[in-house]
DNA sequence: TCCGAGTGTAGCACCAAGTGCTATATATGA
DNA sequence: TCATATATAGCACTTGGTGCTACACTCGGA
């Protein structure tokens, strides 16, 4: 998996803020611009990412800070998270549950 | 700062499943029940991590994946993060932004 | 064999969080 | 001076989040 060119981008901005040329907020704002997209998520996959992690929705819940209704719902597709939890749930789906200990 | 009698029970816990005497989901249940807690947040805590890792509001709720009004009422204290929201203001202010990224 | 604990599914009702919009005020910089 | 970015403010709508109860299934232990 090579560097996609938003990577190249975001290295010669760092490189430039290392030579003094951008400004701390500017390279923040930056960043916030070039972050991974938050993807959708449906029912389906939202449950392979919890059973992936070898976790019921009762403990799911627990390490998520929401109701296991809730994760509940998500599985059935009752219910779609909103922003936030969408970012919580994508955070596990590249890195594992353990990010959030 | 020391180790908690939470901590060294966990130690012996994780000691118990490379010896094979625990189960993969008995530990992972034990770990969710032994999450650091999460914080409940003032509105002027909410505005004092944003501004540590100066970060505006509006790039503050791109990080976050919710909106800019949204941020905008948390630190005004006319609405209260909700659980979800709230493990990713306490990731941050722990970890700092780049957690996110 | 029976029982209890853990798990997943289901439905219901409430409400506050989340969203989107517009408008104002204040820097700050070109 | 003008344009941009920022923070604050208010309003109305929608729906995700929560809490509850209940039921079926599985599995390991008494």
């Amino acid at each position: 998996m090579d560097k996609s060119i938003l990577d190249v981008v975001h290295d010669s901005a760092k490189n430039l803020h290392a030579a003094g040329a951008m400004k701390e907020v500017t390279l923040r704002e930056f960043d916030a611009l070039c972050l991974p997209p938050v993807k959708e998520l449906t029912a389906a996959q939202i449950k392979r990412i919890r059973t992936q992690n070898k976790a019921s929705q009762g403990v799911f819940a627990v390490y998520l800070n929401t109701s296991k209704s809730t994760v509940q719902k998500w599985e059935q597709g009752q219910k779609k998270p909103n922003g936030p939890s969408l970012k919580l749930l994508n955070l596990v789906a590249e890195k594992g549950l353990e990010v959030l200990a």
